[in-house]
DNA sequence: CTAATGTCGATTGTCGACAATTTACTTGAC
DNA sequence: GTCAAGTAAATTGTCGACAATCGACATTAG
């Protein structure tokens, strides 16, 4: 899989597997995102960060004034986003930044479920020498970001960071392609919610027996333990998210 | 899930259940899509009817000049297609159809494979009733298709739709967007194939068991019918790929 | 007072033109 | 003949302007 226009492609970090960039290169690769990609980053990032709220218009035109560019590349940009997941567009009426409700996230935890078991099934069942490295460097980022006492929105990240890689180290691409979609989603509804969990020291734990059956060989288990693992967020999110419902109705 | 302006519904047969359209409108509701819309419809037909080659570029100015329009619509219409698998965008150098290959398709099967058998389990659990006489339906087209010897885009589609309703009714629209991106980059590689079944009254037949299975309200038994017929269908349609791919080869 | 209808401001939809980049070709040296 | 550099043609990237459309408010009939 060579370079894939697609945002949750820019939204992602460092990638350093990508084939693209040649390891022994003394120089960064200067960014070679047109200007598209580069309005598409921004405006993720402000969606994501919570500054634009779900439901709220994305006016082209003071968009554009904004970054100081035309309405052109902040469309196709919108367009992007909307494959996302992040945006939504209504014909004649503009680009709304997408709304998120506990039935939405709740179907969204369900899919990931089935994604991710099957994913970490098959990772398991091809070997997963390569990945295995990288899922204990990244729980050690989620320690990392729970002590230091990080926001919100890096804890998130952190977080996803963790099961995109077992979606990536699954073999089969698509899995990453969809995984990347719906956590795009799935992240604006955490945000909204303010939280994840009381304690991110805990949130990172629970992340250990999944390691654990992963290193082991264990296939049934890695499912169990992803299974559960999700199912207990999608709880606790669902759960937040509809009182924050309940609040904001009354 | 209200109109949702991504081309996977607009390449969608006409949708009976949309609550956007009054029953009792004495008028055809005129088509309010945008030339956007229409232009990724026309692309995307003449992608899928194999009128433009995976692989080929899709010149802007070329399709801006033959349909009438300016390149502007043209480039949004290509990024909707992006979003939908069939086509590639590359920075500064365009759009171009989106290649498949005997192990892209393998992979798409098997993702296939996981959402249906969880989206057919999620349908039996909830309950049928709804969904059942549209599959019932759908199955009489996929008779109606091979009697009449309709051409190869014909079996494909009305195969598609039997398993898109699958995803409609499971009550997670997640399962449906879903499966209506990976659905028309599997189409691709099916046109590309140029027949599907030797038989394709055979191919009719080998949905009895998932409906039955259905009406019988036994799960177990539906997931393993869904699971037996893409596993043949993936099996079958790589295979033919492959020898597809060994041909061009040399 | 209620509910249609008309009007206006603001925003999106589309376009043609120009700038930047890539690709293909030509030219030249070895 | 092969490879390299340089140039030209074609294509994409971006822009500002104008047309079409929408939502809100004012208006008017009942």
């Amino acid at each position: 899989m060579a370079k894939v226009h697609t945002i949750w492609t820019v939204l992602a970090v460092f990638d350093p597997a990508d084939p693209a960039s040649p390891p022994d290169s003394r120089f960064k690769p200067l960014s070679r995102d047109g200007l598209v990609d580069r309005v598409a980053n921004l405006l993720a990032e402000a969606i994501m960060a919570g500054r634009i709220l779900p439901g709220a218009r994305l006016s082209e035109s003071t968009i554009a004034r904004d970054m100081g560019v035309s309405r052109a590349p902040v469309r196709e940009a919108a367009r992007l986003l909307e494959s996302s997941g992040l945006v939504e567009y209504r014909t004649n009426r503009g680009f709304f930044v997408q709304t998120v409700s506990s039935e939405a996230l709740d179907n969204l935890y369900e899919f990931r479920i089935v994604i991710e078991r099957a994913a970490i099934a098959r990772l398991v069942a091809q070997g997963a020498e390569a990945t295995l490295p990288l899922l204990h460097a990244q729980l050690a980022e989620l320690y990392r970001v729970a002590e230091a006492g990080e926001d919100m929105a890096q804890q998130v990240e952190a977080d996803m960071q963790f099961h995109r890689l077992i979606c990536r180290g699954s073999g089969n691409p698509r899995y990453l392609t969809v995984f990347d979609q719906i956590a795009n989603e799935t992240k604006l509804g955490l945000i909204l919610i303010g939280r994840m969990y009381d304690d991110p020291h805990r949130m990172a734990e629970t992340h250990e027996p999944i390691i654990d059956a992963i290193a082991a060989g264990d296939s049934d288990a890695a499912v169990s333990a992803i299974d559960y693992h999700i199912g207990t967020a999608r709880t606790l999110v669902c759960q937040q998210f509809r009182l924050l419902e309940d609040k904001t109705a009354k």
